[in-house]
DNA sequence: ATGAAAGCGCTAACAA
DNA sequence: TTGTTAGCGCTTTCAT
């Protein structure tokens, strides 16, 4: 496995091509526009590396020149559609600017988020993208005694710029599809949209339930504070709520905003204990995104983050060099049902 | 943001504490119990550094050392459930050994995966885990000139040591949970398992495939050619077959064996097309994991390939320094359905 | 028990 | 147009 012979380094391609290794070292990093070398010696240098099989060593460039050329994004793990398509983004962001991408998961753990932080920076990383930080402070001062250009990105920090996304607004579209699609025959108990799961203090939910009850207020239904209910992002809890709320109104409300996934997963296990539920009665919606969460039996509206409008935007943060705590907002995309058939289970709508 | 002063260097915390550069590395990494250094002196290193934020620089500690304590995971992509759960797995592997982990997917472009391997190398990995490689011989080619130990995973390698699921055994096990589940009145039309799904020619399938017939062979119902229907991954192509199969049987079959998530979704297609399917009538089980598939309005049996182990399995490996192209298969693990309910539509079955 | 010095592989002044 | 040289910050003999 291991070669023979030690790989090639930039002082071996200068000795066998008779240039000196600074002669080398323009070509092959093409630098070489202002060091005016003979296009036959530059031809004859990358020949040689080439056959050599030479590859920079990029600790030792890296060293010298006081930068790296990689960049790191920091998320607090892996197994999550959003951070997931977050460091697909964040990788086609850095390789269009020729940088090597590196990811790394935190697990939602202060210390392991600063110690990773330190780690990558002692690696000499050019910037830093912290995405989803549960200690930016911790996290801005180690990059910022190393003078670590960084973006927080979904959750803010106060030391350097961040790309949230716009819950408001993303909550304003999403509850106006809603009360476009609910059935819109009168009042009555179960007339109303409701606001399920989350926790208020939240601010990504605060936000959201904002949007809610603007969306409410524009269409001259505004909400009672029964509508919002924020108490929790367990699916149990959300099972038992929507239960409790269901046996006082008598069936499910006109209208259901979910807040997240998990709340999700438990209003599905509530559906699931009723009677056969009626969704030509009820329009539900879901701030999350599961691709096949919109393949059920019933059509749900979603909201997934713009991950990609979001790194573009860090990413053009990071090149202006801008400093200190801007906050941008993007607003999420709302994704239609997929459902192929109107009612994929026609006896269920 | 950048800070004024420069980061202080190793040499910066031997003036401060008026001992040598050596003496400060020693005592900073811990190689100093070969050199007696007296506990006095080490602690005012020690303190001295601390009050002065000092970092060790790990490209000039790597350039030096000839390594650099990092470790790359090279994947296809992130977003998806399995490579996702590896990255995890990886990482939680990687700080179990003190190495810094680091992930970069490649989005099953050879040429991209080839100049990220390239990359990683040059910035001095001591190990890399390649997941699901679309060129494992180009990877290996890169990784060996440069002495690289590496692992393939998901998808061997020949040139070094693979960890891969064992498909047969999975599809084994699963095909013998739904013939337990399977109804057991008579033979009929209707009354076999089926394969769907997924290419025959494709290596995972064909393990799959064995599995099922196996397991459909051991309970003394042999499988006949048209019991198994792999020509694509697509969706849509799934949909299509499982009509004809559904059409020619008169309903869904006894067991459906369905071949990866893309086939599921077009399952759910075929489904929603049908009149209300009749689930106590039909066992389904899907040879991939998704949670929220769990969820579905009746029982889903899934695979889930055991990702933890298989990481396990890498680095044990390289820690042994194995060689050459053994090839190591997992069994994955069998996800019960996750319906709290046992029929969660009681109209569906 | 500690220090001096060489050098990892590269780049960038500065010379020529 | 090209070569010489001095480091980048660290570890590691080898001296003492």
């Amino acid at each position: 496995m291991t070669d023979a012979r030690p790989k090639p380094t930039l002082k071996d391609i200068a000795r066998l091509s008779e240039a000196s290794p600074s002669t080398v070292s323009a070509v092959l990093s093409g630098t070489w526009k202002l060091r005016r070398i003979s296009e036959p010696l530059a031809e004859r240098i990358r020949a040689i590396a080439h056959a050599e099989g030479y590859k920079a060593n990029r600790q030792a460039r890296g060293l010298r020149r006081g930068r790296s050329d990689m960049v790191g994004l920091i998320l607090p793990m892996h197994d999550n559609r959003f951070f997931a398509a977050t460091a697909q983004s964040f990788e086609a962001e850095a390789r269009k600017r020729n940088l090597c991408p590196v990811v790394v998961s935190t697990l939602r753990d202060p210390a392991e988020e600063r110690r990773t932080a330190e780690r990558l920076i002692s690696y000499a990383v050019d910037s830093l993208v912290i995405a989803g930080a549960s200690d930016p402070a911790a996290v801005g001062a180690a990059c910022r005694a190393a003078g670590v250009a960084h973006v927080y990105v979904d959750l803010p920090g106060h030391d350097a710029p961040s790309v949230v996304s716009d819950n408001r607004e993303g909550a304003r579209r999403l509850a106006r599809t809603l009360l476009e699609r609910m059935p819109r025959d009168g009042g009555g108990p179960r007339g109303r949209a409701y606001f399920v799961g989350g926790l208020a203090g939240d601010h990504a939910t605060a936000g959201r339930i904002r949007g809610f009850r603007e969306a409410l207020a524009e269409a001259g239904l505004p909400a009672g504070d029964e509508q919002v209910i924020a108490q929790s992002y367990a699916p149990s809890r959300a099972a038992q709520e929507l239960a409790r709320l269901s046996a006082r109104l008598g069936g499910l409300p006109a209208a259901l905003f979910i807040n997240s996934l998990t709340v999700f997963e438990g209003a599905m296990t509530h559906f699931a204990a009723l009677a056969p539920p009626d969704f030509d009665r009820t329009a539900v919606g879901c701030y999350d995104y599961d691709p096949i969460a919109s393949f059920l039996p019933f059509p749900v509206h979603m909201v997934r983050q713009d991950s990609e409008a979001m790194i573009a935007q860090a990413f053009d943060l990071i090149d202006d060099g801008a400093q200190g705590g801007r906050v941008i907002e993007v607003p999420p995309l709302q994704v239609a049902p997929r459902t192929l058939v109107a009612t994929p289970f026609p006896d269920l709508g």
